[in-house]
DNA sequence: AAACTTCTCCACACT
DNA sequence: GGAGAAGTTT
């Protein structure tokens, strides 16, 4: 005890420490950026458990991402030992998992259901809707799936919109929500989302099962608090309300996530929602510089909706914010990785001190060619995840359905693949006849005589089916390394991608084995050796996740991965308008502070250094775009700023002009589309209807031209010149 | 009916 | 520059 206490008067400041023995009412913590937040939350348990106001298998602490559950435990570890090991520590989805293993009979699911991505979704999305004879030109998948997603966002399922004429639908959207509820059911499978409802759906119905919850979990903390959404405030909420032990920590000015569904009233009504909850502020920042605290507090009072606070350091002024304007993204990768050379060299700093953050993922390729011209070693957060990869996916895709052989979706995945001879046709008489007899396609399999397909093919699916079968049954009594070796084997996977002889194959082999490799980690590590064990996890598995900051290598993430981390000198790419603010935020005032708020956060991730580098135009699949410098840098104040412009010109005109033909090897090329003609690609025209709108690219030249208009809104028009009648702007 | 080839569309951020 | 749909060949 003597020790804990020693622990808080070295490690803690006034305000964190009061916070952390605070434990009358509900406490809302608003943590700036850098303020300890981490070190308080982990303090504060310690806390609990020391002083024996709850013990740690009591305690249920949720964050967002595996990362900051990980990183929890560990300190914990290293705090209380042993007793750490009882902590409820995990995702909200995580946890919402493990409830949803134990109780989804309740709902009419199976307890080895599983859990479908955003692929899965689309693909199952697709299967409904060639059911139902719509064309994907008539609804587009992926955008039925968010509308999928923005309606359980707000907790409404099909039969909620459904006898509402508050939330009037086309029947068709109607019908296929409705469909893809059902279709999930009978897959014994759920979506993310579905993983945060359904647990409060049994609470609802069965009131027992909650009570069973509030008693195993009697202290609530909540990381990242202004994150949630509606259905994770209502999970804290109902776990809270018997015991009213809750500690949530979040930071508003960090509310980057309201796309997801985070609703940042949240944190900012915590009091309403909560009449007897204390309010904590900790605002003194241990990271930044002056300079890059100043100016990143600058930006954020230009925000509207915000708690009040302001944060400050006692630490050194530092380096002027550098703000550095290039020619073209070419050209800012290049002097990125010319003043990384500088700044390694004079300040004598490791790879490892820097990080590179964008906005938007495809701005990572061009970056990265300039760091592999130079050879500086580097790492991408994000971006195609591993687990996203073709061949990850069929390979997961095998696991998935071993353990739940009614998921519909998985087996499609791997029916013919590697090609065994069941094709097209074959495939969609097994669908219909399982449809049409309300069974699954496996069980769908086992009845080839009824189906009725050719001898031959017959032959091909019946040694699929036994195959398949005898892996079902394996899934529970091999260990999950044994049992994945095995599988692949004998699917003649591994084989076929060993004797196809090309570059993509071997690749792909290669990461087929880092799967297995740790698959096998995961047996010797964790404590559960089942393979289903495994694919839970991976399933709820995010991009930061996997990231550490061991090797000496450089880091490359989006803004939105970067939240929560730190380095020494940060760069932020592409800082303009469009870009950060991205174009599809600008119009609305909330989304746009929610830009603005992204910007926030990728400032205070740097503590010494920090560049913001912007270019005047950048290529794109579709063209040029000549772009202008993000409107949040006329926020910062001067007086922290230094303003530069790029010494690097572009060499040779022909170059480029080769790099755009090769950028577009598919459509004729740049040349020809614009020159010789008065369209230009990236210029803007006005249109009678259509408005103003830029130029994608241009087909053949004079009146008969045809003329790719991007207007205002996303809309995409192919016109011709002479009937177009477009005016330059 | 299956395998192979070309075309089209797409990328804002992620559990 | 990648995936899947649509089209073409065997």
């Amino acid at each position: 005890m003597d020790s804990f206490n020693k622990i808080l008067e070295d490690k803690l400041n006034v305000a964190q420490k009061t916070a952390v023995e605070y434990n009358e009412s509900p406490q809302l913590i608003f943590a700036g950026a850098g303020s300890g937040k981490t070190r308080v939350l982990t303090n504060k348990i310690a806390f609990l458990i020391q002083h024996k106001i709850c013990p740690p298998h009591h305690i249920l602490a949720v964050t967002f991402t595996n990362k900051a559950a990980n990183e929890m435990k560990q300190r914990l570890e290293k705090m209380i030992g042993h007793s750490s090991k009882f902590l409820n520590i995990g995702t909200f989805h995580s946890i919402c998992a493990r409830i949803l293993r134990a109780d989804a009979e309740k709902l009419g699911f199976q307890q080895m259901y599983s859990i479908y991505d955003d692929a899965d979704q689309v693909n199952l999305i697709k299967k409904i809707m060639k059911r139902f004879g719509i064309s994907e030109k008539e609804i587009h998948p992926r955008q039925f799936r968010s509308f999928i997603e923005k309606s359980k966002q707000k907790m409404l399922l099909p039969e909620d919109v459904q006898e509402n004429p508050k939330y009037p639908l086309e029947r068709t959207y109607l019908n296929l929500y409705g469909e893809y509820q059902k279709e999930l059911k009978i897959a014994n499978a759920m979506d993310f989302n579905d993983l945060l409802i359904y647990p409060l759906k049994i609470f609802e119905s069965h009131p027992e099962v909650l009570v069973k919850y509030q008693k195993r979990f009697q202290y609530v903390l909540v990381d990242e608090y202004q994150d949630t959404n509606m259905a994770q405030f209502r999970f804290v909420e109902s776990l809270a309300k018997k015991h009213r032990k809750l500690a949530v920590v979040g930071d508003d000015d960090q509310s980057i996530y309201g796309w997801r569904g985070a609703d940042i009233a949240n944190i900012l009504q915590f009091k309403e929602h909560f009449p007897d909850a204390k309010i904590f502020k900790l605002e003194q920042n241990y990271r930044s510089t002056k300079n890059i605290l100043t100016g990143a507090n600058t930006i954020i009072l230009n925000n509207q909706n915000r708690a009040e606070k302001s944060l400050w350091t006692d630490g050194e002024i530092g380096e002027p914010i550098q703000v550095v304007q290039c020619d073209g993204d070419r050209i800012e990768s290049d002097e990125i990785v010319r003043i990384l050379q500088e700044n390694i060299f004079k300040q004598k700093r490791k790879f490892s001190d820097f990080a590179i953050l964008y906005r938007t993922n495809a701005q990572s390729r061009i970056l990265e060619e300039g760091l592999r011209r130079i050879g500086i070693p580097y790492t991408i957060v994000g971006g195609i995840r591993f687990y996203d990869r073709k061949e990850i996916k069929d390979v997961m895709a095998y696991l998935k359905f071993a353990v739940n052989p009614k998921d519909n979706i998985s087996i499609k995945r791997i029916i013919n693949v590697p090609p065994r001879g069941i094709g097209r046709t074959t495939q969609d008489r097994i669908e219909s006849y399982a449809e049409k007899h309300g069974i699954s396609i496996f069980e769908a399999l086992g009845n080839t005589e009824d189906v009725g397909i050719g001898l031959v093919t017959k032959k091909k699916v019946d040694a699929f089916y036994t195959l398949i079968t005898k892996f079902v049954d394996l899934s529970t009594r091999l260990n999950g390394d044994e049992f994945a070796q095995i599988y692949l084997e004998e699917t003649g996977l591994l084989k076929y991608l060993q004797n196809n002889g090309t570059e993509l194959a071997a690749n792909q082999l290669e990461n087929i084995h880092e799967l297995l490799n740790g698959i096998t980690e995961f047996c010797q590590t964790s404590e559960s050796k089942q393979i289903a064990q495994f694919i839970e996890e991976v399933s709820l598995y995010t991009d930061i996740d996997q990231w550490n900051d061991h090797g000496n290598q450089i880091t490359l993430m989006t803004l939105h991965s970067a939240k929560g981390l730190e380095f020494p000198v940060v760069f932020i790419a592409g800082v303009e308008d469009g870009l950060l603010p991205h174009i599809q935020s600008i119009e609305k005032q909330e989304s746009l502070d929610e830009e603005r708020r992204l910007f926030y956060v990728g400032m205070t991730r740097a503590r010494q250094e920090l560049f913001l580098t912007y270019a005047m135009k950048r290529y794109s699949y579709d063209g040029v775009y000549y772009t202008t410098p993000s409107r949040f840098l006329s926020e910062l104040p001067e007086n922290v700023t230094a303003m530069n412009y790029s010494k690097i010109k572009e060499k040779v005109k022909t170059t480029y002009c080769k790099e755009v033909k090769n950028s577009h090897s598919h459509s004729s090329t740049f040349e020809e589309r614009s020159i010789g003609s008065e369209w230009k690609i990236g210029q803007f025209v006005q249109h009678r209807t259509f408005g103003k709108g830029k130029i994608v690219s241009v087909e053949g030249n004079g009146d008969s031209a045809k003329i790719s208009i991007i207007f205002h809104g996303n809309i995409r028009k192919k016109l011709i010149a002479k009937y177009a009648n477009l005016t330059p702007v």
